[in-house]
DNA sequence: TTTATATGTGAGCTTTGCTTAGTTTTTCTA
DNA sequence: TAGAAAAACTAAGCAAAGCTCACATATAAA
């Protein structure tokens, strides 16, 4: 953030302008909203934009993790809520919500290269809203109790990204794939399996 | 593409302008890469460009297409290639391979966004590359034989998606990892544990 | 050779990202 | 509470990128 608003009616312009960036990036592809359009939009000039975000891509980033935390927060939420005995039936709800969650967020897909970028260029950090849905769903599941911290780690990355990845790119590909029994039931059996090996 | 090459010349034009397209973006980011620089690079002019390409989108959108093809092809041959008498062994060669493969593709890396937003806007096209590989990889595993063709489908279908999933958003998010013992053993035990609940 | 078609050129138009000089609004201070 | 200082905001416009079009040259066909 080029400059932190101090006072109110600043922070209330910087969640305008990140308010008409969500809502163009909700109808248009990333490259296709540009910076003058967010301003239009926000109702505000173009230099009031750049005296807030230093450029395009550090407002979507800023957009994207205040996205990320919210969807984050409501996954893990639901995670928490799940109150079902075993562990097939835990990995069958969780499947469930991630899929119906996941199936409607059209934004966060658009900003997901500029997030993946970001990362990559900060190297280290991971990325926050699988990182907290890895660490909700490993203490869901109990995996700490069957493993050591460390294996915990590893474990609960390849099983949050195995789902993630496979649900998102099936959402891309074929996404009545995702609606399908099938597709619910090969996702728990695979989280399953890795489970009972662990 | 816009016009396309009846001469000889004509069809070198445009395989040199993809070149010099592939050759920039192993150095730069895509954005950063502009018509009139790969049009400089390739030694012709921005018009010459723009007569076999409609815009930018759709030049590296041609690029995409035709490394995905190198590299689907590279990793199928690889795959194909495997002689191990085991499940398991058989599914540590393939996971080493797969991650050496991807560990060393910036420009496919670079040209995922556009992929993917192509392939959302065009809508049922499946992704070549891994569905090519999700076949080759149910052949080498003999998936057929264990099951019906149409769980066979979405089994390839999870598997890959699981394993490339998994393995790109490591390379992102943290390199080391995959260099691991760990990360590969636990692939290994992902891919087995499912193969063997089919 | 003449005619037609394919290919190639590059000045410059349009849009987009961004800067900056300057204006208005709010806050501080005497 | 007036005037100064700080913060918030505006709009003109620059630079660079994407792209077009009128024209030139090369190749093929008649």
């Amino acid at each position: 953030m080029r400059k932190n608003p101090k006072q109110d009616r600043a922070a209330e312009t910087v969640e305008t302008i990140l308010d008409a960036a969500a809502q163009l990036l909700g109808k248009h592809e990333l490259r296709e909203v540009s910076t003058n359009h967010i301003a239009r939009r926000a109702g505000v000039s173009i230099g009031t934009l750049y005296q807030y975000f230093s450029n395009k891509d550090e407002l979507m980033w800023t957009l994207a993790k205040r996205e990320y935390i919210r969807i984050a927060k409501e996954i893990i939420e639901q995670i928490d809520e799940v109150s079902a005995d075993s562990i097939p039936e835990t990995s069958r709800a969780i499947v469930k919500l991630l899929i119906a969650r996941f199936t409607n967020e059209k934004m966060v897909k658009r900003l997901r290269v500029l997030v993946r970028t970001k990362m990559a260029q900060q190297g280290g950090g991971e990325e926050p809203l699988r990182a907290a849905i890895a660490e909700a769903l490993a203490n869901k599941l109990g995996l700490v109790k069957r493993m050591s911290l460390e294996k915990t780690k590893i474990y609960s990355f390849i099983l949050t990204r195995s789902l993630l990845g496979t649900i998102r790119s099936a959402l891309q590909t074929d996404v009545e794939m995702t609606k399908s029994q099938e597709f619910e039931d090969q996702l728990v059996i695979l989280m399953t399996a890795y489970i009972d090996r662990a």
